[in-house]
RNA sequence: GCCCCCUUCGUCUAGUGGCCUAGGACUCCGGGUUCUCAGUCCGGCAACAGGGGUUCGAGUCCCCUAGGGGGUACCA
């Protein structure tokens, strides 16, 4: 192994399994632990998961790594990029596993079990039935070659299991959670590797880290309870203990739940979930897309980028679930999320997601930029919808951006543009509002006679910019002895088909 | 069942014994501005889970109760 770099610099990793998409709960984790590296100049790793072979997919890793990219949370070495530490996949560190593993046999803190599935699952019962917690009565252990052979002569096979301490405390600092105390006791003598040689989770975890050489683990909540026995695995190998943070995981809108991909149609009863949701799929849809709640979810991170949304405003949102600067502060850029993030600050308790929220944050970064960084925005939107098609001249990029500055905060989302189709349309494909056109032309009797005036005003006028137009607009109104209301709405009819403007 | 954790406006949060008649943000509701809508500006509603202690004084410390959550795999 690398010696212990010399510098304090902190490396933190992020861990993704590839069984499913780049859910939002972990991109929050992700961002913690990407600010705590930067902001002292170290690393962020991105390790993939994968020692469950049969739960993986390799096609899941794809948009893992691609909502990464689109966030801008580069990391420093995994994936694709490599580093000093490669492979970065669990897939391919068996035979380092296996070589702990060996060591933990060696120095006796982890033994061959022999026990069948079924006499297990009897201990288990009996343990159950008397209400008590299940431990182990190592009735299968081998501790000699004598005794594994012997087991082995009765067709049995073995897996390495931990031999935790049965007395004693597990005692170590949460950087979030303050002290954390567990009894041995109430730990069990983990699986380490498998029958078939492959081996486990927390033995992999905590090699790596190792390895990796990892200052901090920044993790959710539902591993707290598993940390009790990846320090007895990284005690026992004279490894050196990396800082532990267990920050809290993202909830379901309304409610103190771990927010979970499957249950989107649930959340679709929630009515701000069920808005945000209409709102994508209508863009979606614009852009020809074929959606299903599988893959096209808020819940995961592809959903915003499909739709239009800023990262750095979704990074600003998950930045403040659950941490917090001081009493008042709610905007910061990358920068100032690097120099101000601190573990310290963050809360202990679930924070639910909130999608009004984050629509308020993705107005405010969408109003600070300026028109032109919105019409690069929203190009490829009106690309993808075929509104506009390749190669564009300068006029058609004039005209985007002209569109862009009079829709203003209309478009929050890039999509949002859109909206605007009609825009882009021939002038006889206007589509009408055919409640509007009722309400604003057929009803009011006088509409089509102010109209016509209207119409007559408007050829005379000499030049065709705002000043004038608002100018014999204002005329009209008075001339006629009418209200602005009366010809406005109309007009706006008239003109675009539709009730707003 | 057992173990562990959490609990301030609807939501995200500030608060580390007196600065709290509890602050900010989002939402919502009024009002001003605007040719409509949006926006914007001003204003407003809204919370310390409950009960016991400790203390001159408790949102803040302790205990109990309740509620919520996580974990309890040859998953991660």
């Amino acid at each position: 192994m690398e010696s212990v770099s010399p510098h304090s610099a902190v490396r933190t990793r992020f861990a993704p399994s590839p069984t499913g998409y780049l859910h939002i709960g972990g991109v929050r984790t992700a961002l913690f632990n990407w600010l705590l590296s930067k902001q002292t100049g170290g690393q962020f790793i991105l390790r993939i998961d994968d020692t469950d072979a049969a739960r993986n997919q390799q096609e899941a890793l794809a948009p893992i790594l691609e909502g990464f990219r689109w966030l801008g949370i580069q990391w420093d070495e995994g994936p694709e990029i490599g580093g000093p530490h490669a492979p970065y996949f669990q897939s391919q560190r068996l035979a380092r596993y296996q070589q702990e593993v060996a060591r933990l046999l060696a120095n006796g803190s982890a033994y061959r079990d022999f026990a069948r599935p079924e006499e297990l699952a009897a201990e288990r019962a009996v343990a159950e039935r008397e209400k008590r917690d299940f431990v182990y009565s190592r009735r299968w252990m081998a501790e000699t070659d004598a005794q594994a052979r012997q087991f082995e002569s009765e067709g049995r096979v073995s897996v390495v299991r931990l031999k935790i301490p049965r007395q004693g405390n597990c005692t170590f600092t949460d950087l979030v959670r303050g002290e954390v105390s567990v009894q041995w006791s109430r730990e069990q003598d983990h699986v380490v590797q498998r029958a078939d040689g492959t081996c486990l989770y927390h033995l992999a975890s905590v090699v790596d880290d190792f390895d990796f050489q990892i200052t901090h683990v920044v993790r959710a909540v539902e591993h707290l309870s598993n940390t009790p026995r990846q320090i007895f695995i990284a005690q026992s190998l004279g490894y050196p203990l990396p800082q532990y943070a267990h920050i809290p995981f993202v909830a379901e809108p309304g409610s103190k739940v771990k927010l979970s991909k499957r249950k989107i149609e649930q959340y679709l009863k929630n009515p701000d979930f069920k808005k945000m949701v209409e709102h994508g799929s209508r863009i979606a849809q614009q852009l020809g897309l074929r959606t299903s709640p599988e893959t096209f979810n808020p819940v995961l991170i592809d959903f915003y980028k499909t739709v239009g949304y800023l990262p750095d405003a979704i990074l600003n949102y998950l930045l403040l679930l659950g941490w917090s600067l001081d009493d008042k502060t709610e905007d910061f850029t990358r920068e100032e999320m690097i120099r101000v993030f601190s573990l310290e600050r963050v809360v202990k308790s679930e924070a639910s997601f909130d999608p009004k929220k984050l629509m308020a944050f993705q107005q405010k970064h969408m109003a600070r930029l300026s028109v032109e960084e919105r019409t690069t925005r929203v190009m490829p939107f009106l690309l993808g919808a075929g509104l506009l098609r390749e190669p564009l001249d300068s006029s058609q990029t004039a005209l985007v951006s002209q569109l862009v500055a009079a829709a203003g905060d209309r478009i929050a989302v890039a999509g949002d543009v859109l909206q605007f189709d009609d825009f882009f349309a021939a002038d006889e494909d206007v589509p009408y509002d055919q409640a509007a056109f009722n309400k604003r032309l057929v009803q009011p009797h006088e509409a089509g006679f102010l109209l016509n005036e209207y119409r007559k005003i408007l050829t005379s006028i000499p030049e065709f910019d705002a000043a004038s137009l608002e100018m014999a607009f204002t005329q009209f109104c008075q001339n006629m002895n009418i209200g602005a209301g009366e010809l406005v709405h109309p007009l706006r009819v008239a003109v675009t088909g539709k009730s707003v403007g």
